[in-house]
DNA sequence: GATATTTGACCCCT
DNA sequence: AGGGGTCAAATATC
C-alpha cells in the first residue's frame, strides 16, 4: 500500500474543511432554530476540526504514527473522517475471517482537551460500547464500540478508542466500516456536500 | 423495564 | 502460543 503523498493528505485536510464550512452554513441556517440541532452542528464541527487538526499535528501526511514502547504501527493511511469521502484500506478478503476483516479503515487522532472526558469528542455518530481489551505495549486499554443503530438499522460501523501513551489527552481513533445508519445532521450535511 | 457498560471467555489470525 | 477482536452474561444506570 502506497503512503499518502502530500497532494493526497492536503486534498484529505481540504475535503474536512469543506465538510466544516457545511456544516457551518448549516449552523448559520439553524441559528434560532432547534437549540438541540444547534448543538449537534457546533459539535459535529469541533470534532471535524479536531480531526483536521490531529491529522496536521501528528504529521499523518507522511505516515508517521506513534511508537508505543518501541512497537511500531503499520503505516495508516491518512483517511477523513467517515463522514467524508473514504479511500479503503484493503485488509484481508477472507471471507472466513472476522466480519471487520472485509471492511475499510482509517485512523483518527482526536484531543479532549478542555472536556477532560474518558471518551473523546462526539463524531456525530451514537456508539456502544462493547468490549475492552489492556493492548500489548500500550499503557491504557483499547475501546472497542460499535453504532448504536446497528441492531435497528444494520449500521455495521464500529471504532476503537485507545489513549495515546504519551498524551493521555489525545485519543487514537480507528473507525471500521461506514455507517449505513442514518443521523439526521449528518444526514442534512450530507444533502448539502452531496447534493443528488 | 429498557438500555448501556463491564468483563471474562471464546474465536481467529499470525 | 500469544495477541487482538468479538460475544454475551452480569451489572449498572436511567
Amino acid at each position: 500500500m502506497e503512503s499518502v503523498d502530500e497532494n493526497g493528505g492536503s486534498r484529505l485536510v481540504v475535503t474536512e474543511l469543506g465538510y466544516i464550512k457545511e456544516l457551518v452554513r448549516q449552523l448559520d441556517v439553524n441559528l434560532g432554530g432547534c437549540p438541540d440541532h444547534c448543538k449537534r452542528l457546533a459539535a459535529q464541527i469541533f470534532a471535524v476540526a479536531e480531526r483536521s487538526i490531529g491529522m496536521i499535528r501528528s504529521g499523518h501526511f507522511d505516515c508517521r504514527k506513534r511508537s508505543a514502547a518501541g512497537l511500531d504501527s503499520p503505516p495508516f493511511s491518512a483517511t477523513p473522517s467517515p463522514l467524508s469521502d473514504v479511500s479503503g484500506v484493503p485488509f484481508h478478503a477472507n471471507n472466513k475471517k472476522r466480519k471487520t476483516m472485509e471492511k475499510r479503515k482509517h485512523q483518527v487522532r482526536v484531543s479532549s482537551e478542555g472536556a477532560g472526558a474518558e471518551i473523546p469528542v462526539d463524531d456525530g455518530h451514537s456508539w456502544r460500547k462493547y468490549g475492552q481489551k489492556d493492548i500489548l505495549g500500550a499503557k491504557h486499554p483499547r475501546g472497542y464500540y460499535r453504532c448504536t443503530h446497528r441492531k435497528s438499522q444494520g449500521c455495521a460501523a464500529t471504532k476503537q478508542v485507545q489513549r495515546a501513551d504519551e498524551d493521555p489527552a489525545l485519543f487514537d481513533v480507528i473507525y471500521h466500516g461506514e455507517h449505513t445508519c442514518v443521523h439526521k445532521t449528518v444526514a442534512a450535511a450530507a444533502a448539502m456536500v452531496q447534493p443528488a
